[in-house]
DNA sequence: TTGTACGCGTTATCAC
DNA sequence: GTGATAACGCGTACAA
């Protein structure tokens, strides 16, 4: 069943009908007369012409490294829920190996997506930047977490320096002295978060020895080695932070089994206050990136370019540091 | 750029070319000519009209309820490796709340996708069998944890009464008498499983007493009054059993904030194998639902139903305890 | 306000 | 082995 067969039954031509689809204008008995029709055929006009026509099916690409990260869930999630309120699909490809996502760039441009939302700062790293910034030739982009400065590429990104070395400051007014930082990644956004940590340093007037940063694979039990390394070396700190949530559960988890108190003799603060923040225990006091306001930035930001209004390059939101038991 | 344009180029006209593009019979010669007019020309088939032509854009509809939850996550991330293998896109719907599914069915059914893969056995339930069985009229239908008997549904589910059961004996085995089973809802697979905890007492020659199997929210602290609840009235056990590992967390922060010793004086059984359980302390044993083997084999179902090959309706899959420190 | 006619890019069918 | 042409279903100038 087409528009045709709609056209005839209704006694009109396919343009009327056409129109009353696209909210033309038609009269107002012809339209009711349409729509009746359509009703009781239960037409539904076919995606595929619709979008040969239109130039658009109305679907965004979304690359992602991997979903199962609780934070890429939860970015996914409200990125879904917003484009969807704004009439647009989203159509999932999970990266994995970043030496892959040319060809998801590639795959999603050949379906025409009208634009490609990047999640992860790692999107964001200058030595690969030129192929964000190729693709931004070809359909609006949206990185969230992270920003390159190249024609058609927005970015939504936080104040992750910023939120580290503010949990510093805060650990330090609380008597801390000395601290370890423990790190997986140095993509852009692990890079602020590690000179956040640096800078909270300086400022709380603390030794700054590099060795404070201590980089380690994210996994739980490889951070239960590293602070147990570092305890070994003779290192002395009272307060761990890290750049993801999974680290901190390791560094409870060699509190745990060493007797020590959490937080009196060790406290700890974990990044991205994630469902994980809530499963230890004691509960773990983290750092919310607001990835949920970054997303819904993200499709925003979309919104506007879709519209073509004016719209930023570059937008940034704040953290906030929430505490639990662990501090 | 078009397909006539290509074919003014390379001297042959669009039947060579689309024949060139999709492995039709071509003289070898004339081959070479068009493929390379092709990438000097940088050529995409336009999707839409290729869609248009086909009546496909190689598109599978995925349906969950949320995609934060772990098990989804995992689910949606093996589902889309294992489509993109063969070629085809993931349109990811969150439905959040059931009563919204039909407006996701419809939309999905709209975009023309090839089928519409289900994941969650919520999606199975008898009472709202009537939607999936008319969305399944009209494209494939897969279920992943669940299954309906209805023309064009096809299920994978994985055997949670037998897994319950078997934990059950095995804990009856280490000398555990007394059990208490928390569960979150009584989704098919909910149900499946508080059968399962039914027969293993039974079947270890427990009494089986309805208090022992306790209604509560899924979230963590929920879990933890609960426990506390049955503490309270008086109820003895020994070994907590729960439909999710969320509930499990709960019980073990019970444990700890009241100094009962995991797993001496409390045994702890969590499902889904999730994140959470290597994320507690001690750890949390776990049952492993197979959620990335039933995501696996749903794809090649799907795969089969493509093919036309003679597909099964139901696929089982088998479940395994992954025991850590919490038994 | 409504209808006609054409274009969109591809594939399938036939004829050569 | 290759070419011409008719669908595919819809949107939209342009004409009426």
């Amino acid at each position: 069943m087409n528009i045709y067969d709609i056209a005839n039954a209704a006694g009109v031509s396919i343009a009327t009908v056409s129109r009353v689809l696209n909210n033309g204008v038609v009269g107002k008995k012809t339209y009711k007369k349409v729509v009746k029709v359509m009703e009781e055929m239960g037409y539904t006009p076919n995606a595929f012409a619709r979008g040969l026509g239109l130039g658009t099916m109305n679907t965004v690409g979304v690359v992602v490294s991997n979903i199962y990260d609780l934070y890429f869930a939860r970015a996914i999630s409200v990125l879904e829920e917003n484009l969807r309120k704004h009439g647009y699909d989203l159509i999932l490809c999970c990266a994995g190996d970043e030496k892959e996502r040319k060809k998801y760039f590639r795959l999603l441009l050949a379906k025409n997506v009208d634009a490609v939302i990047l999640i992860g700062s790692r999107f964001a790293k200058k030595e690969t930047a030129q192929d964000v910034a190729e693709l931004a030739q070809k359909t609006p982009v949206i990185i969230i977490g992270g920003y390159i400065e190249a024609p058609g590429v927005h970015g939504v990104i936080c104040e992750d320096k910023e939120a580290v070395c503010e949990a510093v400051k805060t650990m330090c007014s609380k008597g801390h002295k000395k601290f370890l930082y423990l790190y997986d990644t140095l993509s852009p956004s692990g890079q602020s978060k590690k000179k956040g940590f640096f800078e909270g340093l300086a400022e709380c007037g603390i030794d700054a020895d590099e060795k404070c940063a201590i980089k380690c694979p994210r996994d739980i039990d490889a951070a239960k080695a590293a602070i147990e390394k570092a305890f070994a070396s003779g290192m002395e700190f009272t307060a761990v932070l890290t750049s993801e949530d999974e680290l901190a559960v390791g560094a409870l988890q060699y509190a745990a089994e060493h007797g020590i108190k959490v937080p009196d003799d060790l406290a700890v603060i974990g990044y991205n206050n994630s469902l994980l923040s809530r499963a230890t225990n004691p509960p773990l006091s983290s750092i919310d990136n607001k990835v949920d306001v970054m997303s819904e930035m993200g499709v925003q930001l979309l919104v506007n370019i879709f519209e073509k209004r004016n719209t930023p390059g570059k937008i940034s939101v704040s953290t906030e540091l929430v505490e639990r038991a662990t501090t």
